[in-house]
DNA sequence: AATTATGCCATATTCACTTATGGTAAAATA
DNA sequence: TATTTTACCATAAGTGAATATGGCATAATT
């Protein structure tokens, strides 16, 4: 209903601006005088500002050091993307028989993902291949993001190494036995080969081109 | 086949790292002295090393500034996380029918998404409710994310409006009319009820639970 | 064996930067 | 109307911080 939000002065909003793409650009924080000399004012008059808006929670200052002031809250309220927040994981492209998944040359970029919270684990992703997963809504093209393990559960999706080729299927632990099932019908769940659980799906991303 | 990598000994890497972590945590990287006082070292020493550190291309270095140098590459190889590659964007839930969907009290949390080149338009991110989209591969739990537009493309899956109540859909241009279309056989296509486009799905995430 | 890179020290110098102080003036608020 | 906030100025002082030099001892290369 009501919030009480701590308003910003044009002038304000336009200095926090300047610091926050200053820091972005250069890895470190503007000192009072870059900040003077790109608006055109003096070192005194920044002072003033940077107090103002520490003052109204914009701001962190760290007294007497240099470039020592950090933007905690964007100008529109927002939350600010914090680099310890996000994680840059290789995806991989499909593997012909034979070849090792993990190359470096089969890296075909990196992604972003959340890092979560416990258990900075081994992440990678990989772009599927195949149809065989599309009654699970995983289609060719998706991109699995996928967390190093060797076991999982029962109706969890793994990326499974058969025939020394990765492949998405669900894992189904019977009591007689494990395999690795498909689920569209049109494909066969794979019994009878052996096969090494190699990593669980713990997000599926879908791109919708032309962007 | 062959890569080759200049190397960097133990310490360069500690303190290489140490940088890293420091400038994350503090919003600033650190000083030679702050440098020196945390591995028991003179500035001396760590004017060496820093100078090896940029001369091997894992750090810049701006001469006479203050903090002014920034961690180029990770020590193992692999990329950084730039604040500027990553956006945080807004994740509405479900609203009822009447209640405004963008209202900051239905912002369930930010997801951050890799930042599109160029066209920063606004993007906002939607948990899908409901089963009409299956047959998409967009699934009950799934979040979608939006850019706003107001018109699209013919089989462009859209976010649209509809009695005040926010919906997924495949929209479909026949030359007669436009009409919303489910993908599930056992929902209705909303043809004869008048609807606003809102935005365009460009991507759709997944999560798997439990992490 | 000779050379280069690593890893460390100390001291001195020179700016880079922040802080402190004390003004002036207009606009917003009580 | 009185008072606070915003918005600016100038100047001096005092550290914070990078740079410059020179030297010493090992390990790794050539």
């Amino acid at each position: 209903m009501s919030k009480l939000k701590p308003v910003l002065t044009k002038k304000q909003k336009k200095i926090l601006a300047f610091i926050a793409k200053f820091s972005e650009d250069n890895g470190y924080p503007p000192t009072f005088k870059e900040i003077a000399d790109k608006f055109l004012l003096t070192i005194g008059t920044i002072q003033d500002h940077i107090a103002a808006l520490s003052k109204k929670g914009f701001l962190e200052k760290r007294a007497e050091k240099a470039r020592g002031f950090i933007v905690v809250k964007n100008s529109d309220g927002g939350p600010l993307v914090s680099k310890s927040d996000v994680n840059m994981i290789p995806l991989y492209g499909n593997v012909a028989a034979g070849e090792p998944i993990f190359a470096s040359d089969n890296i075909q970029g990196y992604i972003t993902m959340e890092k979560s919270a416990r258990g900075h684990n081994l992440h990678f992703a990989l772009k599927v291949k195949g149809e065989s997963m599309t009654d699970s809504g995983i289609y060719d093209g998706d991109i699995v993001i996928v967390r190093k393990q060797d076991a999982a559960d029962d109706g969890d999706v793994v990326i499974a190494l058969l025939d020394d080729e990765a492949t998405v299927k669900t894992l189904r632990n019977s009591k007689i036995k494990a395999y690795l099932e498909a689920s569209n019908s049109r494909y066969k769940s794979i019994i009878n080969k052996p096969f090494k659980i190699i990593g669980k799906v713990i997000e599926l991303r879908r791109e919708y081109y032309p962007a």
